[in-house]
DNA sequence: GAGCACTGC
């Protein structure tokens, strides 16, 4: 681990921001190094551990081993791993064979160059691991599918190395000319499997040119040209297809974590089921070139997205393979159709759709169930725990997983008041440590769930969703799932955000219990009863019929797609909320309203890495008019980053720092008030993060808003809304005060971005909004709070106890109409 | 006088 450490550590400082090179000593000595890549033990694909694992198996019991031999005995018919389509068997055989070959003395050719690589011990260390993985077997078999078929749906669970093999398998086949894509939803994903297949190629990692992969995420690019395979995250790969929508440049696209089903990846699915079948434009532009697909979930929804490909060849759908959502058939009938269907359209799919399933390497979980309901998880949660500890033999640590920061807070404080009452000396048990973990906890709180347990300690980590899919927690062998999380709905009626604890659905509450066996067998303890976890949901409702669709719509537009009620995608948004967004971007000129396709001012805002307001709100800064672009990007970038204002606890917080940050604030508004904070950070040339305490502002969200800003400056420099000078000119040094004027600009382009999100007084002293006339407060966190001002004009609109408007200026009611009587 | 699950260009 040291030395992917030291990799990581040589990579960061390289690409260090330039902003804090000013200070760099400083910040390298107090920052852990490579920056925003040090946490990549808490990446999502477990890929080391596979190899702890694989490892350790190897020299535990006979019966472990037997578990190992189990894997490669594919032959075995009871263990068949792999279903590849009927069709290929009557494909020639000996073209494949030649293929095949042909593969196979390239694959050679790689070795044999590589014999006096420093690199070649590792990656022979490693052969051994990748030979034991699951899939390992199943390589030929997919290298076969992809021979004469375009997509290959692969499941495969847990542990059975898809991400990190697939690839390797696919790169050296005869059709593969060009490169393999590799989408991830993570970052840290993407960065730690491209760091590991590296490593398993025998090769450097990334801009080398004897480098085979290489790996592109924001604020990251590190593909050189010689490059086969390249990792990088879903959005990546879409803002790569604005450039080039015939990703001419790949062979292959492996798409990951499907099941995860990200607004990002169910758009990917839509171009690339266009590219594949050739129906869509872009497809013309590959020349007859042609692009395979692996479509790689975790979970068994193989049918759905088999239905959705064959459809897009063209195949009518049959009547149950439109997506239903609970008909209420009984789940035996409804298997017993969907076996039939496969049969079926495996012959209407012929030669284009291969189907493929990987077992796992899990460990069994044994779960348990309350006999009766709790009204109060975190009750249960805390009883559980401590029976947990009384019965359960060390070691063996406890992920709960919780709802929120102050549910955990609040439960952390109650075990540790109970500490003393349960663990006396004469009772004999081990200790208990109690580690919170949830996004909002700085790098460093993070990092101690990775650190081992003193002597005889338990560990028990209260979780969010965090530890569901971004963070891998080593160590568990007991989950406590409550069974709830806090859940975002976008409204269309209202256009608001609400946050609410919902129930989980199954498939959340399985991954959930995994975390329990994936070092040796677990225990998984649901606080909700049996008949309750059958009454779930089976899955959880995928992110694009829960957000607002402005930026999915832009997505579409600018990417040809004129009909984007006519986009293929696997689960379709309601009209309602296609035409929402729709109006949206015609309201934000991101459109024409003559044809509804997407204008040139359109054409900018998707190019930019915001939402369609705040593209809207760039765009109209950089008008001369308003001539206000570089501190409007300052803003935009701290609504794209975390809360730069650390909470202020009433007693800890000391006079100074308090006085420090109010001196900060400023009377028109959030807006001004997050400005000057940027300002006053950037021109800090001594010690940022100090500064950033000695003020009560987060340094890591600063140094992303920083990143940020820099990307924004770059990308409306290459859109000409920017010159050469005036960024040469934006000197961080000599700060002139916001002028009234200026700050009055600032919030007409924000008015300009977010017309709609505009509330006045009205005479019983509350603010109601200008459309729809809800009831609207100004949240306490705002500068303005308790404030009386004629309209205010608010980033965010969100419902938690009540509606409240979030990040809030003071704006007067005529500029609208200034607004909209001018151009822009 | 409230409270922000988690990603991403």
């Amino acid at each position: 681990m040291s030395a992917i450490n030291a990799s990581a550590s040589s990579q960061g400082q390289k690409r260090k921001r330039e902003e804090k090179d000013v200070n760099s000593k400083k910040v390298q000595s107090d920052k852990p190094p490579a920056s925003i890549y040090k946490n990549l033990q808490l990446a999502e694909k477990p890929v080391y551990k596979n190899l702890q694992i694989a490892e350790s198996l190897k020299a535990q019991s006979k019966t472990k081993k037997a578990r190992i031999d189990r894997f490669q005995k594919t032959e075995n018919p009871k263990f068949k791993n792999l279903q590849i389509a009927e069709s290929q068997k009557t494909a020639p055989q000996k073209a494949r064979d030649d293929a095949v070959q042909k593969d196979e003395s390239q694959k050679q050719d790689f070795r044999n160059n590589r014999q006096h690589n420093p690199l070649a011990a590792k990656q022979n260390r490693l052969l051994q691991v990748r030979q034991s993985l699951p899939i390992w077997p199943q390589a030929t078999n997919i290298r076969n599918a992809l021979l004469e078929n375009h997509v290959l749906i692969l499941a495969g669970e847990t542990g059975s190395g898809k991400s990190t093999q697939v690839p390797q398998f696919l790169h050296t086949s005869a059709w593969c000319t060009g490169r393999v894509a590799v989408t991830q939803p993570r970052r840290v994903a993407a960065v730690s499997l491209a760091r590991r297949v590296a490593e398993e190629m025998g090769t450097p990692l990334g801009k080398s040119p004897q480098s085979l992969v290489g790996y592109n995420v924001r604020f990251d690019d590190n593909v050189g040209k010689n490059n086969r395979i390249k990792f990088l995250t879903e959005g990546m790969l879409l803002q790569e297809m604005l450039r080039d929508p015939a990703l001419a440049e790949y062979s292959c696209v492996v798409v990951d974590e499907v099941h995860e089903r990200s607004v990002n990846v169910d758009l990917l699915l839509g171009f690339l089921r266009g590219l594949v079948t050739g129906t869509g434009e872009a497809a013309k532009k590959r020349k007859g070139k042609p692009l395979k697909v692996v479509v790689m979930s975790a979970t068994a929804d193989t049918e759905k997205l088999k239905d959705f490909f064959s459809e897009g060849f063209g195949q009518p759908p049959t009547v149950d393979s439109i997506p239903t959502v609970n008909d209420g058939e009984p789940v035996l009938d409804k298997e017993e159709t969907s076996v039939e269907k496969s049969q079926e359209s495996s012959v209407l799919s012929s030669n284009k759709i291969s189907t493929c399933f990987v077992e796992g390497r899990m460990y069994p979980v044994q779960t348990e169930y309350l006999s009766e309901p709790t009204r109060d998880f975190s009750e249960a949660a805390l009883l559980q725990i401590f029976q947990i500890h009384r019965k359960e033999p060390m070691p063996g640590d406890i992920l709960v997983f919780l709802t929120g920061g102050d549910v955990i807070t609040n439960l952390q404080q109650a075990i540790e008041d109970m500490i003393p009452n349960v663990i006396t000396k004469d009772s004999g048990l081990p200790k208990l440590l109690v580690l919170p973990l949830y996004a909002a906890l700085s790098q460093a709180q993070q990092q101690a769930i990775f650190s081992p347990a003193p002597p005889n300690t338990r560990k028990v980590i209260l979780a969010t969703n965090i530890a569901e899919t971004s963070i891998t927690v080593p160590g568990v062998r007991f989950v406590v799932d409550s069974g709830k999380a806090k859940i975002k709905q976008f409204r269309n009626r209202l256009g608001l955000d609400s946050l609410l604890v919902k129930d989980i659905s199954k498939s959340s509450a399985i991954q959930r219990q995994g975390r329990a066996g994936r070092e040796a067998a677990g225990k998984c303890f649901r606080l909700y009863t049996k008949s309750n976890f059958e009454t779930l949901e089976k899955d959880t409702v995928p992110e694009i019929l829960r957000c607002d669709l402005s930026s999915a719509v832009l997505t579409m537009k600018a990417r040809g797609v004129n009909d984007v009620m006519d986009f293929p995608l696997l689960t379709r948004p309601s009209r309602e909320a296609m035409e929402r967004a729709l109006l949206q971007l015609l309201q934000l000129d991101a459109l024409n309203p003559e044809d509804g396709n997407i204008s040139d001012l359109g054409r900018k805002i998707a190019r930019l890495p915001l939402t369609p307001a705040h593209g809207r709100t760039i765009i109209a800064a950089a008008d001369p008019e308003m001539g206000c672009l570089l501190p409007v990007i300052d803003i935009v970038a701290c609504f794209n980053s975390e809360n730069i204002f650390v909470e202020v606890k009433d007693q800890d917080a000391n006079d100074e720092a308090r006085e420090a940050r109010n001196k900060l604030s400023c009377r028109q508004g959030d807006h001004l008030t997050l400005l000057s904070a940027v300002q006053a950070y950037a021109s800090e040339r001594t010690d940022r993060k100090q500064w950033a305490k000695q003020h009560l502002v987060s340094h890591r969200s600063m140094q992303n808003v920083m990143d940020v800003r820099k990307q924004l400056r770059a990308q409306c420099q290459q859109a000409k809304l920017l010159t050469k000078e005036e960024l040469a000119n934006a000197d961080d040094d000599n700060l002139a005060t916001v002028s009234e004027s200026t700050g009055n600009n600032i919030l007409k382009c924000f008015l300009r971005g977010f017309p709609t999100n505009v509330a006045r007084l009205v005479p019983d002293g509350s603010y109601r909004t200008i459309h729809g006339h809800m009831a609207v407060a100004i949240h306490p966190s705002s500068v303005l709070y308790g404030r009386k001002l004629e309209a205010i004009l608010y980033n965010e609109f969100v419902y938690t106890n009540r509606t409240y408007a979030r990040s809030v200026s003071a704006i007067q009611m005529n500029w609208l109409e200034e607004i909209y009587s001018g151009s822009s």
